[in-house]
DNA sequence: CCCAGTCTTTACATCGATGTAAAAGACAGC
DNA sequence: GCTGTCTTTTACATCGATGTAAAGACTGGG
């Protein structure tokens, strides 16, 4: 910058002041600044910015698998809010892993940001305690806490929907695909609340929650819902419907239970979550819980930039509406399958 | 850090010592600083750090549509390499516009990154002139120019040998969707290797090549597979195979095919590029060109970092080899498929 | 033509970490 | 006990941009 201020015959403050607009300075005094730049092809070290005025424009997005089509479709989605912000974005990923989850949460400050988008699998408390020390937070999906900000849809809400939906059709044996009551199912964030809205839609029509028809999935992509799909198959278990907590593991279902000779919709129907492009274009496609991926990341980079403004703010939380849009993978009534009456 | 020297009575150099291990520290004395640094919950600012010694330890990475099931698991598998290298990425989106890649090469020192990783549809030349005010740069996929490290697949290569795979399953009238000769097709980057592939495979099977069965697909995106299908049915032209430029616009182009009463593989073979993770989870299983993402990443990061290491290096280039995955898609022969005589 | 009041520009200190060089301390050997 | 070597610690300057406060350049009114 000292050169450029040379050039242009003035002092670094000067230089400054035109870069930042933050005092008066002449026209003529201007355009010579401005001269000298393009001359030397200067650039400001953004840096040095950081360094000087404690933000450096960059924000966290942290997601489990970076591979699954939703983290894919809101890294774009965020990516899209935050140039419009003029921020730029870092993508982490926990893969899962509480203890990178935490690691990450704890260690954000290092890596140069002013936030962090969070798309938490379990968030311990021990993290949330921690908050004050911390950048800000924006939590996307589901957590059992209120002191962070947070964007959310009413996903154990969807889920009852979804079964209500699936049951309207004509299921009534619902296999959950993505978390069981058994396991640690009720403790994860989104998936917890998918469970007990499923657990809660099918109380409401006094069926049965049976322990077989739940599985867990550890990765939420194509092939864990594949591999989820396999295990109910090669129990033999009795199922019309399955209520897939991600569209990745809708269709990783529909794959398994084609290969073992399942007709859709007519002998099994699916619903999914999120509405992820490919879920539309699936062969049969898939029945899912919509809500707007690009309102979603606003809102959660609107709450954080909110919040990087001023700290002090009470945490909030802001709910994005869904919808669920029936597609050909829930035209019922199905016929009922399992993996005993299989070709394969 | 001042606080943290204070507290464990040294200077503010010792405790920075202990940090970077660059000088000896005597036990007793990094114990009471680490000690210290704990109990204050001291982390390093890396802005600071940044700027001292020009480096922030983080690398961009570019592409056009973070949306794309390649882009994701390309994001990934940087994601992952650059972990394993103690870096952090940032993520861009050039959205397919040349301008948005061009201003982001350029603007590239700002950023605060390190190197850039990039998966250019067109980089214009003036770009890589400027080269030497930037910081290292590796390019993704087929660039005609020789003076950045790139790491690419043979994709001319790869699409003459899925031409005669699909020649020697049968087809002779096949549709390349991703890429048009009389457009700006054969100036793009990976588009162009692609078709230029298509054309000698067409070439030396003796088979015309046709304009008509030729089209641009502006987005690489299942639904813009779809589209370009269309386009292809409505104009009732005839054909029996697709080469579709990636798994993204092969998927949509099938449910497209599909929704016009086409079946595959019986009336039309169809043939991908990338092998993503949706391809062999498809309801008709996609053959396509499979490479490992994750040796493409590792290549691209290995050569970015011993870049960043020594900035006189020579140009280097690295092919990562790729292998024809026959799936279902391309059991032939096909009876051929024309919008003309569709159901819908 | 001078002066108060306003608009521009300048000098300097600062953000936090770290390289350099020199001072202080530890230790062995005579 | 003293010197010389080696290790550990310190003081200071520096990376580049910018806020503060003060100096300098201008305007218009008298």
């Amino acid at each position: 910058m000292r050169d450029v201020a040379e050039r242009a015959g003035v002092s670094p403050k000067t230089v400054s002041n035109v870069l930042t607009g933050s005092a008066q300075v002449r026209e003529p005094t201007r355009l010579r600044v401005e001269q000298a730049m393009r001359e030397l092809d200067f650039v400001p070290n953004l840096s040095a910015r950081g360094l000087r005025n404690g933000r450096s424009g960059v924000i966290g997005l942290a997601q489990p698998d970076l591979r699954a089509a939703f983290s894919a479709s809101m890294t774009h989605a965020v990516v899209e809010a935050a140039h419009a912000r003029g921020l730029v974005v870092q993508v982490e990923e926990t893969a899962a892993e509480p203890a990178r989850e935490h690691d990450l949460v704890t260690r954000a400050r290092t890596h140069l940001i002013d936030g962090m988008i969070l798309n938490p699998v379990r968030l311990q408390d021990s993290v949330v305690e921690h908050l004050d020390h911390l950048p800000p937070i924006v939590l996307i999906g589901e957590v059992e806490q209120h002191r962070t900000d947070r964007v959310f849809i009413n996903s154990r809400s969807a889920a009852r929907e979804a079964v209500q939906h699936l049951i309207a059709r004509g299921a009534r044996r619902i296999v959950a695909l993505g978390g069981a009551e058994h396991g640690a199912g009720l403790d994860k964030a989104t998936q917890g609340q998918r469970l007990r809205g499923y657990l809660a839609g099918l109380a409401e029509a006094q069926l049965p929650a049976r322990p077989e028809l739940q599985v867990e999935v550890p990765e939420w992509t194509i092939a864990g819902g594949a591999a989820g799909m396999r295990e109910v198959l090669e129990r033999g278990v009795e199922f019309d419907a399955v209520l897939a907590f991600t569209d990745s593991i809708a269709l990783g279902a529909m794959h398994e239970l084609r290969s073992w000779g399942g007709r859709l919709p007519e002998d099994v129907l699916v619903c999914g979550f999120d509405d992820v492009e490919h879920a539309s274009f699936a062969g049969t496609p898939l029945t899912t819980i919509a809500f707007d991926h690009q309102a979603y990341a606003n809102a959660a980079l609107d709450l954080l930039t909110s919040r990087m403004r001023d700290r002090g703010l009470p945490p909030r939380a802001q709910e994005i509406p869904y919808e669920l849009l029936a597609r050909a993978s829930t035209q019922g009534p199905p016929a009922g399958f399992s993996g005993k009456n299989s070709p394969i």
